[in-house]
DNA sequence: ATGACCGGTCGTACCGGA
């Protein structure tokens, strides 16, 4: 049988309504076969979906207001969508962080784990469990098993080679051991952190903050990930960080994270 | 330098982001 290039993009777009005609021309000009989207901001309602379509990708959105919001856009087919975590759930474990698709051969996640806000705000205890939340759906979903891409904004630094200065984000969520330890759990399930494998840190960055200076002075972290089963993984041919797109006029703070593996 | 940004909101300050 042929073998198949694939192109899967995760990008923490920030409002999709301030970037669709960017995102699109983006995928465009870099041939992306999926884009794994997060940070959409707006409702189902407002999500630009022709202009997705104009461009050839199918979209399932999930969002509900202008927080949190998550998307998948295909032009290699979109099937089995999931949006949310399996089954009812009480906030604010139902906000829209999540969303898992078919896309062609790769069983695709976008994920936007919670921020934490600061280590002694409850929203970093719902950080923590909702990340072991993930870990419980990954393994019903049996993630590990098949072809799959979990990818998206995990809002944790996995090393402290991922952070510019480490000594700044002692006290800081994103840095902690609890939530690196909640990353870890999902690696241990069989999903690898393919971005460290082709691309050895420091100084490997996917964000950097808004204020002056801080892109320039490449204070940045490594905080969008993308965890591949051994199936994806071994088929990886390269892992790259789109640093240009961020340097872009009215960027998004994240930069996309290019994954190119070949299938069968 | 204690500072600086950005998106969104029934807004013109504040929340959330990271």
């Amino acid at each position: 049988m042929p073998e198949v290039d694939r192109r899967i993009v995760t990008w923490n777009v920030n409002s999709i309504r301030v970037r669709a005609d960017q995102v699109i021309a983006w995928a465009r000009a870099n041939d992306a076969d999926v884009l794994l989207l997060q940070e959409t901001k707006c409702g189902d309602e407002d999500f630009p979906f022709d202009a997705f379509t104009a461009a050839g990708y199918e979209v399932a959105h999930h969002g509900a207001n202008h927080w949190n919001g998550v998307a998948i856009a295909s032009r290699i087919g979109l099937s089995r969508i999931v949006r949310g975590f399996r089954g009812p759930q009480a906030e604010p474990f139902d906000e829209p962080r999540v969303i898992a698709a078919d896309c062609g051969e790769i069983r695709c996640w976008s994920v936007y784990v919670p921020n934490g806000r600061e280590l002694w705000d409850p929203h970093y205890a719902f950080k923590l469990v909702w990340l072991e939340r993930l870990r419980h759906e990954l393994i019903g979903a049996e993630a590990a098993g098949g072809r799959s891409i979990v990818a998206g904004d995990f809002n944790v630094a996995p090393a402290d080679e991922d952070i510019y200065m480490p000594s700044r984000w002692r006290k800081r969520t994103h840095a902690s051991e609890p939530e690196r330890a909640g990353l870890r759990a999902l690696v241990d399930l069989g999903l690898r952190d393919v971005t460290r494998e082709h691309l050895p840190g420091p100084g490997v960055y996917t964000w950097w903050n808004y204020r002056p200076g801080q892109f320039e002075k490449d204070h940045g972290l490594r905080i969008d990930l993308a965890l591949c089963s051994a199936t994806a993984a071994d088929s990886i041919r390269s892992v790259r960080i789109d640093r240009a797109a961020r340097g872009s006029e009215r960027p998004s703070d994240h930069a996309p994270l290019i994954i190119d593996l070949v299938v069968p």
